[in-house]
DNA sequence: CCCACCGTACTATCCAACTAGTACAGGAGT
DNA sequence: ACTCCTGTACTAGTTGGATAGTACGGTGGG
């Protein structure tokens, strides 16, 4: 369990640290089950305020993906998986769609936009392979 | 010039107000020597405060993209054209590795991260017949 | 000359997000 | 029983973005 949060990025920190757990549950880095890091230790991890892990994973139990454990912590919820893996799949597909969107309207060809975006996934393959 | 503005965008307002300005005169809506909207009409016609749109007209100015023509308002400078072209690009490409980048922190393959772009220029191809 | 408009500047206010710090009830492990 | 860790709750302060309102110097046109 990566995590990289980006303070820049438009996204409020809260949001980003939900999303990258959805992920992870999607892709099976969580399993049901399975104990999420305290509060405190990620907070300290991703040097963030706790107060901000804290409103991250009270999102996540009102959205039904994790339950909490008394005295323990949260857990992953049992069958969380398939709403992760669809929910991951709408949130980033509207990711695309506003940054293509933006291509369009700053009058960009689809053409263009193609050959920006193979650019691109070239780019993100040589950053993940460092990473 | 048709402005489209998003609040809940993640970009600041004046960001947007900027960057759809460069775009217009990258794609030649706004020519060089050209007037641009005055400040009072163009925070009137997208429903935001004058002071909003006169940090973005500030910015294009410390940018060198505008000049000032005493009591009549900002003009877009003589060859301004080729630089909004080349900060059009690496705007949108930005925008593009960004949502890119998430896609495959999320877990997801070259195939899958193209398969779900392919839907969203779909999408948005309709969107922007409509529009 | 005068009025309308231009950009610019400034202060005050509001709000969401984030930070900071503290406190509390409950279970685990020893 | 004691200590440590868990989530949760709360208040207070900070920051950045946006809003509201006002004011100023400069210019164009009637």
């Amino acid at each position: 369990m990566h995590f990289r949060i980006d303070p820049s990025n438009g996204l409020a920190i809260y949001d980003q640290i939900s999303r990258q757990i959805k992920f992870a549950i999607a892709n099976g880095a969580l399993r049901g089950g399975e104990l999420i890091p305290s509060v405190r230790e990620l907070a300290l991890r991703i040097a963030v305020n706790p107060n901000t892990v804290a409103r991250a994973y009270r999102d996540l139990q009102v959205e039904g993906m994790l339950e909490p454990v008394r005295g323990e912590g949260l857990r992953v919820k049992e069958g969380a998986q398939e709403g992760c893996r669809s929910e991951r799949r709408s949130l980033l597909k509207a990711r695309l769609q506003a940054a293509i969107a933006e291509c369009r309207s700053g009058g960009l060809t689809t053409k263009e936009i193609r050959s920006l975006i193979d650019e691109a996934l070239q780019d993100t393959v040589a950053i993940s392979s460092i990473a």
